[in-house]
DNA sequence: AAGTGGTCTAGACCACCTT
DNA sequence: AGGTGGTCTAGACCACTTG
């Protein structure tokens, strides 16, 4: 007698991901329906979905209606990163956190960051600079502009107190988000803010957001000199 | 008369989102039972089970069994970033894809490699360094080590047509993946291989695979100057 | 020990997409 | 037009975790 086990859906994905790593479903091959594999595996076909929408989220396979699923011809290495307040991750390394506001202003958007938020004509946004410090040493420069239409309150807010990252974070929910990072040479006021040398190779993170079709915000997030991000897993 | 229409998971996800930034539910509060919302919500409890599933992966609740939902205090901006082959890269740029064997060797681990692996003895591995080329010109130079206890087949890949990206993606699964970012300034055989003036910043990506708890490979890829990594949504 | 989220099933209907 | 994945339901049982 064969002791019958219930599958767990861990079990039809590990089953699936051997067999793709096998090339028994080679890259680009058509596999069965979830309803035949259910059959095959002797389970309901929402615990083979259940299974592909974890290898789809892995990027393994690629599912479509009517299309089916699909073996990815070409793997794909997927990472995810959390990044929090800039206050908590100061704290969380054990160190004292201060913030300092540098500027604040009205001003009209320029092209490169009209492009960034995808929009055509340049309009008033809130400029604000500011300073993160972990042990009362420079730890991240933000560049940041503000969309006065979607955000009217945050002229009201001290940003001298709070910092429009924490305030934004809290307050303002988005849709659509953004990211990117880059490197740059320290220079002039950057250089000057972080108290880097000229010319150290400094991370950049950008960030945009959007409500609906709508701007919030984007900043460009500058790190202290050897700063690294690393994956949350 | 009212029209009852069925509720989607992501109508109660919305609802449960909208409720959080309402502070109708603040930061660190508990939700109610999934059956509870769903009774309220007139819905099934798996629906419930969906849209949190959702939220917890946003990051905006904490589930626990028995503990039960909390709204998290601390928001984190949450992305995914996929990191395909860099040829496949190179190529959706629309660029041809040249690759170019730089050296092979094997070597005893220095720390710097025992440390990204989290092993505490020296071993020899096969070191690997190659450059990636766009329409001809430097791409990504990739700096890679291979623990030939998991992968010895490697040695016998000839790496001077197949990349070891290539080759290991497609031949080597892994079941952990380390991934990190930073900025360096070009020196030395980088600034040379990648045609980078000195002190030019440049954005690297460093990554470590294991099998079980058997490392795989460690590479630090570092790319071209003005190299900008977008992430995926 | 008990409460709560996690999962499985079987069946039904829907929505998207390819043909 | 029809096939396939996506979702919803209702009910049951399981497994983790906290009190």
């Amino acid at each position: 007698m064969t002791v019958e086990t219930r599958l767990a859906w861990t079990d039809v994905r590990d089953e699936i991901r051997s067999r793709i790593l096998n090339r028994i479903y080679a890259p680009g091959d058509k596999l069965p329906r979830d309803e035949d594999i259910a059959q095959e595996l002797g389970c309901a076909r929402t615990t083979v979905h259940r299974a592909m929408q974890d290898l789809s989220f892995a990027g393994l396979v690629e599912r479509k209606r009517k299309g089916g699923t699909h073996v990815r011809a070409d793997p794909v290495t997927r990472t995810t990163f959390d990044i929090p307040i800039t206050r908590r991750e100061v704290e969380q390394r054990g160190c004292k956190y201060g913030y300092q506001m540098i500027s604040r202003d009205v001003e009209q958007t320029p092209i490169s960051v009209m492009a960034r938020f995808g929009i055509q004509l340049a309009v008033d946004m809130l400029h604000v600079k500011a300073l993160h410090l972990a042990d009362n040493r420079p730890y991240i420069l933000e560049d940041r502009w503000i969309d006065t239409r979607s955000s009217p309150e945050v002229l009201d807010v001290d940003l001298t107190r709070e910092s429009a990252n924490e305030w934004l974070v809290r307050h303002k929910p988005y849709s659509r988000l953004d990211v990117s990072f880059y490197a740059v040479n320290a220079e002039g006021d950057i250089a000057r803010h972080l108290a880097a040398p000229t010319g150290t190779a400094l991370l950049v993170i950008e960030r945009t957001t959007w409500i609906g079709e709508a701007p919030i915000t984007t900043v460009q997030a500058t790190a202290m000199p050897g700063y690294q991000l690393s994956a949350h897993n």
